[in-house]
DNA sequence: TTTTGAGTTGTTCGA
DNA sequence: GTCGAACAACTCAAA
């Protein structure tokens, strides 16, 4: 009797080192690859056509790579729990194949589907595929959960890896054709500044970037100004690419391999707090700072968002998220630092933006960027750390290059005052062909009022959860 | 149980 | 211009 499994993509849209796929071919004679798109997340709070069209760019790609195979990819419509029971009975599938899924809706959701096939006596197989280590997998000696990332990462260095699983050759599809794939609506960003979707183009951005970019990875990583990191974000995200792959063609000798990697492995333990502490997503890691007095404050969100802040480090960063669906990991810093501790607005508002408009927006990730940076999170980073954005800019953005890029009024500034504008006079303005106030705001808060006020508020929220 | 070493990414001030 | 201290003591993880 023929045995038919059905492998259901989610995030590990790809063919190489996909150990769902693989065990599904192993166990089966015939294989249905299925998509869905997911009518809660489609309609979710957080609506992101950036990351839905790369996402519905790479399910077209893999279709095509699944094709090449001999496997039609079946693309459904609705709620998973209803439609893939439904492709199960209606193929006679005995089983369902997924890459295991960390985020909290993920676990709802495969739960339920869970749930529904069992009643029908179908099997559901959840294997690894999107982090190097599962984030329920590492724990301390006493079996708790890591707060610290230098303890993860010892105990995540240390853990036995899989290997590799190739891509197979060929998958035994049931002679179905392709279903088409649904349009979706346009991205906000332009699509010539998002990487090219889809598994093939990502693996030529991961070899590339592992030959020899990376090696500079160290020196270069924090440059806004340069090409000095992997751009690899929105395929981990998607898993057009395998996080055991990247990590494997990274690692060698070197600052650049070794820091890089180890930024990979943030990404996972990122996941493994979110695993453990779900309640993350919706408030403060660090409850001293779960009531953290916010101001309430439109006028200085629509500013930030806009790119309009009158810092010009900022209003890049916020101008290259809104034109391209990324930002450079230095930026997000900045960008959020700004929006947390000089605007003193509810980090949340900020995370949501960013979720809106990431082409790679990855709910652990960004909400562990985030909580870092409000000094939240589970860092015993001190919340007296407030990011300087004159000295960031100068430091990480020497000549103003990323400035004038995305900040097209500062171009006639010269480097000495392209993060400071406002400290130009009346005729360095009218020289530079940017009157401040005018042409460019002034800034929208003094930079040392700004951080003496976050440094009170956070002090103060401390101090008082402390008397309890 | 107690001790010990460690802890992503910063800024400012004064010598 | 450069350098170290202060910021504020705390918590975690392992021995």
């Amino acid at each position: 009797m023929t045995r038919t499994a059905i492998v259901w993509f989610r995030r590990d849209l790809r063919v190489h080192d996909h150990p769902a796929l693989t065990a599904a071919i192993a166990a089966a004679d015939v294989v249905i690859p299925v998509f869905v798109f997911d009518e809660v997340l489609l309609a979710g709070k957080w609506p992101a056509p950036n990351r839905v069209w790369f996402m519905r760019e790479s399910v077209a790609a893999l279709s095509g790579e699944l094709a090449a195979r001999g496997a039609g990819l079946r693309v459904l419509r609705g709620k998973p729990a209803d439609v893939i029971p439904a492709l199960a009975a209606e193929t006679g599938a005995a089983d369902v194949y997924v890459t295991r899924d960390a985020t909290p809706y993920g676990r709802r959701r495969d739960r339920a589907v869970a749930e529904a096939l069992a009643a029908g006596g179908i099997g559901f197989h959840a294997r690894t595929g999107l982090y190097v280590h599962e984030p329920d997998t590492l724990a301390t000696k006493d079996g708790r959960p890591f707060s610290v990332f230098g303890a993860f990462k010892r105990a995540w260095d240390a853990a036995p890896r899989r290997a590799l699983v190739p891509a197979p050759d060929a998958i035994p599809g049931d002679g179905r054709a392709a279903d088409p794939i649904p349009d979706v609506a346009a991205p906000t960003a332009s699509a010539d500044h998002i990487p090219t979707p889809g598994e093939s183009a990502a693996r030529d951005r991961l070899a590339k970037w592992a030959v020899q970019p990376v090696a500079d990875y160290a020196a270069n990583r924090d440059r806004l100004d340069l090409a000095g990191t992997s751009r690899l974000s929105q395929d981990l995200r998607f898993g057009l690419v395998s996080p055991l792959d990247v990590v494997e063609r990274a690692e060698g000798d070197g600052d650049g391999r070794r820091v890089f990697v180890s930024e990979v492995a943030w990404r996972e333990f990122y996941a493994h707090v979110l695993w453990h502490h779900p309640r993350v997503a919706g408030e403060a890691y660090q409850r001293a700072f779960q009531h953290l007095p916010v101001r309430d404050d439109p006028a200085a969100l629509q500013a930030w968002k806009a790119g309009q802040t009158g810092y010009p480090v900022v209003d890049a960063a916020m101008r290259q998220l809104a034109a391209t669906g990324f930002m450079h990991n230095r930026a997000r810093m900045i960008a959020a630092s700004f929006l947390t501790k000089h605007l003193l607005l509810d980090r949340r508002l900020g995370e949501a933006h960013f979720m809106a408009h990431l082409t790679d927006g990855d709910l652990a990730s960004n909400n562990g960027g985030w909580q870092w940076t409000a000094s939240t999170g589970t860092d015993s980073q001190p919340y007296f750390r407030v990011f300087n954005p004159v000295l960031q800019g100068q430091r990480n953005d020497p000549q103003g290059d990323y400035v004038r890029r995305w900040v097209p009024e500062l171009r006639g500034v010269s480097p000495a005052r392209i993060q400071d504008p406002w400290a130009m006079s009346a005729l360095e303005q009218t020289a530079a062909g940017c009157r401040i106030g005018i042409d460019y705001p002034a800034p929208i808060v003094d930079h040392a009022e700004a951080r003496a006020r976050a440094l009170a508020v956070y002090g103060e929220a401390k101090a008082g959860s402390g008397r309890g």
